[in-house]
Order: C-alpha cells, then structure tokens, then sequence
DNA sequence: GATCGCCTGTAAACCGTTTTAGTAAATCGG
DNA sequence: CCGATTTACTAAAACGGTTTACAGGCGATC
C-alpha cells in the first residue's frame, strides 16, 4: 500500500542505497551489469524517488512560486495572469521547474508562503510595505517582483504605466473628451494602500489631464471583473455632469463599461468612449473592439522567469528598465459630439 | 546567510526541539512561560519550518497537482484553463492546499509527475490508455481525473459532451444547414489518440447529422487558439462545396472562423453559422456573440477538488454523473440562405 | 505517606533521500 | 612484482522537521 523506497530496491537488488540513488543520479559510477540490475529491480516494485525527501536532501525542489495577492477565483476572472503564465511557463518548463500558484491561505499570504516548497518566488502587485514581503526576504528564498516598487534586495519587472496611462488619457482629450471618468483598481491585498500599478497608472491620466487644464476627473475604484465595470458605470453621474470618456485601468472593467453602456441605451463610441488596459487578447474581437493600452504581458512573465532563474543560480540580478506600452486604438473610442442631443432628448 | 532551523531556535531559547515544534504545533503542550519564550526567540531569529523537512515528516505536503497534458503556453490561450482554476481554486483555499501546475518537462509527463511533491493530482483530458496514467496508480497517490473515462482507480468528473454536441448540430440542422464543418479538438499527448472529449463531442455531432439524414460533415483538426480556428477556416473548402454551418469544439477555434470568415468578406451569421463550446466568459462579448454550448467550468473544478479532497481523507470516492451541458444560442447562428448569391456572385 | 495522574519537558527514532568519506579489489606503470 | 591509481561499491552522516516513548516534579487522593 505504502510508497517503495530507496531502502527496499536496495535490499531487493542486493545492494546499498547508495547504489540505488547512483543508479539514477550518476549512472557512470556503477558497473555495466549492476547499473542494469538495479534499475531493472527499481522498474519491477515501480520505484519513484520522494519527492520530499529529495526536495530536503537536494536543498531544491524544482518548483517556483507565484505569489497572488488575492483569492484564484477573482484573479483568474481576468485573463491577465493566465497571459503572465504563458511567459512564466516557457521558462519554466526550459528549465524543468513546476509552477505553484500561492494565494492567500484564510486570509495570510505569509503563512502560504511559509508552506510552499519553492526555490523562488515570483510576487504580483505587492506594494512595498506588505508584510509578505518581509516575509520573504527573511526566508531568503530568490524574489522576483512584478509590478511592485523593485529594491536592491529584490529586483522588479515593470512596465511603463505611466507612459500607458498618459498616452490613454491624451487620446481622449485629442478626441475633444473634457468630462472624463477613471477606473481605478482596487488594492491588492492592504485595505489601505493601492498597487503600484494603480498608483502610476493614476499618476499617468491625471497628468495628462491637468496638463490639459481640463476639468478633474470622476474616479472610482472598480475590481478587474466585467461585472464590476458594469457597476462602476452604473455609478457615474448621470445627465449633464455625464462623462463622455472613461479611463479603465483594465481591459476587463472596459469592456463591463461598455457592456453596461450598450445595455442603458447608450452607443459606444459615438455616446461613450471606453478605452482599457492591459490589450488581453478578448479586447481584439469585443464589440466594438476595444481602444486599450498594450503591455507585453507574456514578455513580462518571461522576463520575470528569466531574473528568477538566474538569481537562483546565485548570479545578482537588477531590475530592468520598465517595458514599453503602446496605445491601441481600435473602434471603443471616437470624437467627442458637441452636443449630445440624443441623451438630453431623452 | 542559510536558514535558520529549528535546532538554532532550540538552543537559543534554552529548550529541546521538540519543545520548538510543540510551540507551533501544539501549544497546549508547553508551559505559558516557556511557550512565549520559544515563540519570540523564534520570531526574533526569523524561525520558518522548512517546507520540505515538513512535508517530509508529516507525509503531506499541503499542494495539490493540476497534471496538464500539454505546454502552459498553449493550454493557456485558452480561457478554460483560467476557469476551471477558479473551481479548483475555491476549494484548495477553504483547505489550506496550493496548486501546482504540473505540465510535461522536456517532453514527458510522467517525469513531471515524480518530480512534483503534492498530496493529489487532478488531471486534464487524458486518454484512458495515457502512460501517465500508470504512473499515478503505481505511485498510489489519489487522483481524480476530468474529461477523462473514469475506473474503479479513479473517479472522474465529466460533462455531457455528447449531449450538448447533438444540442449544437440539431441547432444548426433546424437552421436548415445541411453542409456542415466540424473543428475537432486535436489530441492532447500522445498523436495517435484524441481526447476523450473530443471522441465524446464528435460521437454527439455525428449522431445528430446521420439521424438527419444530412451528408457527412467536413471535419479538420484545428488547435485551441483563435488563431488556429482561423487557419482551420481557411483550409475549409470554398465555393459551392463551402459549409455554411461549422461546429467547433471550442469557443476560440469558434471566435478564429469568426475573425477569418469577417476578414474574407463573409458575414456572420447571415453567410456562415458557427456554433462553439465551452461558453467562457468571452464568448458573450464578441462580435456577433457567440452561440455555443456551456458547460459549468467552475463547477466541474469545484467538484472535481472536493472528490479529490475527500479521497485524500482516505474516503472512496466514486465517479458522479455527468454535469449537464446547454446549447446558449447568441448571434453567431442563423437560418441558411436558400441561394448563396452573394458568394456566387463575386 | 505512598500512589496515582497530570503537567512539562526531553532524548531518540523516524521520514526517504543525497552525499561524503572511505574501503577492498582490480589495474596500471615501471 | 610492487606501490600508485582507478574502479565499484558501501556505511554513515547529513537535510530539518515531527512524533513516540519516557522521565521528573508536583498536587490530589486515599
């Protein structure tokens, strides 16, 4: 019933278990004949080293972790880390690594980190005064950050939000759009402090927008889902104070905006222009296709993969220089109309 | 530099080990005064247990395996993938348990599998006679498999693939449709055999098609990814012998004939009906919107962890009956046009 | 006052590998 | 033919925890 162990192959095949575990680890420091015995026996009770054990004994488990600052079933709403772990996965599977996914254990993402047997840790979206991340440097396990402030400790892959950001914002100000709305992410994990990404992104628009002495804008947070885009457009003001142009910080708020609008009778672009973030692949066949800001998101997982790898060999990585964005335009935003009859029509 | 161990705790708070491990483990065996001793010097020192020590001693490692038959960066353009993890993921973390995403290293599967250090596996889409198979009951470690033929060994989670297929292609026969094209799932490992899924949903079309007494479909294998659903259009034959009605295994294949179909100056669904699978998410954004056939992804991950979490309790677990399936009809299907004129007239 | 049991704590075994240090026999060069 | 390598293999010590079995002290019980 029980697992067969090393011990057992080797009383099997007459021989020690160091003669086993070469078998497998060094087969060049048995002889012919042995080296075949041994295996042949090993085969036969279907041995499998354990993993655990190996794992403890080689001081590497073959794993990397990806840290996720909230529970899989919000995160993976967005396709947004399903795109990340194309680029962690080509790596990793380069590499032989396995990749486990640590959400927060009943609320603590320090304790998951605690039970993960991991050689190195790729984080999302942790602001820097998280607690997790203290955490990890006190274990001293190789951390790679991703969309978080980087420090000499742990490098940082990055992208330029702001950059996004500004590019968005001056779209829809090129179009003539003066009453703007932003949707803001939510915090990842700290009630208190939002994401960095949020903050630049933030940071970006606003920008823009003061540079253009134009009036603030309405900002509210909504979550990464499309239902809660949908929220959030069902929340901003209505009648003469109507923003024409909304800023989502995510593809998929966007397109809950614009699925809202579309359902209140509104025409997106012509009444509402909607542009996202993030360019996920669903944004290119939406309708109408979605305005959004591209970041290279598979890129980015490779990128992160490839820091993490090296810095668990032992080499010392720095954070590289953010990644270029790039503003999309398709068909969710277009000219401000002067006068916006059809609503006051109403 | 290394990490600090239990013994380094042991002797700097004065106690034994095992006194160390009573303190996280079981408090209610230590004196209150020695108890908080031990807990603050081992604050103090950054104390972690080491995972796979743990794991090791205690036979459990807290992780679950997800066995993913194929690369991560194919599998996830796919947003099924992302789906079925929130499943998973909402009852790993009611259970403290991680997820390991388990794809084949340099080729093999079944290294992968010895590799990874996991309570349980959860394993996609292989086919009753996949090697890997062999190697999980011979490890003896509990399984459960979806979209895959269950055994007495292990139970497996299903949909009503055949019934929702015969859902689909009856759709697009009362359409009127009578030349048709099937996008099949192409194998998932090995090349000799397709996936139980795939078998399920071909057996389903087919039966529909010959009980209408309508001429055999065209059928091409064609990737999960849109744009592999757009290669398999193109490769579709064109003129007189052109389906108008195709039926996709998946909805990206589906959303791929769409783009392609639009991009070659055919309307959908006036000049081809196309029918998808799956209904993720994104099918009901696109342009037109999609009509497929949903299958509850969350809830085939929710079930399948809760089995495999049961059968890790040591419980018996049977196969449950198959989750039902439903054709949602969107935009993408309509009646055929008697005269293809259109088409005939270019 | 001896006995019992409870409360705290410990020493040692165990989990299943890899790896280090070493040994006996075979091979080699001179 | 003898000392020096090499070859083929092994015993025992890690790796870092948990758990079992036991021991001493102390209050309660009879």
């Amino acid at each position: 019933m029980s697992r067969v162990t090393i011990a057992e192959v080797a009383s099997a095949a007459g021989v020690s278990k160091t003669a086993v575990s070469f078998a497998f680890n060094s087969p060049e420091r048995l002889g012919q004949a042995t080296l075949e015995r041994v295996l042949g026996v090993a085969q036969d009770l279907g041995y499998t080293p354990h993993p655990a054990a190996r794992a403890l004994s080689m001081r590497r488990s073959g794993t990397i972790g990806v840290l996720i600052p909230q529970r899989l079933s919000t995160v993976f709403a967005n396709p947004f880390l399903g795109e990340l772990i194309q680029g962690l996965g080509e790596l990793c599977e380069e590499h032989d690594l396995t990749l486990l996914l640590v959400p927060p254990l009943n609320g603590s993402l320090e304790g998951a980190i605690r039970q993960a047997s991991v050689d190195g840790f790729i984080s999302l979206g942790l602001s820097p005064d998280d607690s997790a991340l203290a955490v990890l440097d006190r274990i001293g396990i190789p951390t790679v950050l991703i969309d978080s402030e980087g420090s000499p400790a742990h490098p940082a892959v990055n992208v330029d939000d702001a950059g996004g950001a500004r590019a968005a914002a001056g779209h829809l100000l090129e179009l003539g759009h003066r009453q703007l709305a932003i949707l803001v992410l939510p915090p990842a994990r700290s009630q208190v402090h939002s994401t960095p990404t949020a903050v630049r992104r933030l940071a970006g628009y606003r920008a823009a927008i003061t540079e253009a002495g134009v009036p603030a804008p309405h900002s509210v947070i909504a979550g990464i889902s499309v239902a809660a885009g949908a929220r959030a457009f069902d929340s901003l003001p209505k009648g003469k104070h109507r923003p024409t142009g909304v800023l989502a910080m995510s593809d998929m708020a966007a397109i809950g905006v614009v699925t809202a609008a579309q359902a209140s009778g509104l025409l997106v672009p012509d009444d509402l222009s909607v542009v996202g973030f993030d360019d996920v692949p669903a944004s290119a066949w939406t309708n109408p296709p979605l305005t959004t800001v591209r970041q290279p998101i598979v890129e980015k997982g490779r990128m992160a993969a490839r820091l993490l790898i090296q810095s668990m060999k032992g080499k010392s990585v720095e954070s590289p220089a953010p990644l270029s964005t790039s503003l999309i335009v398709r068909s969710s935003t277009a000219p401000v109309r002067n006068l916006d009859l059809r609503i006051n029509g109403r």
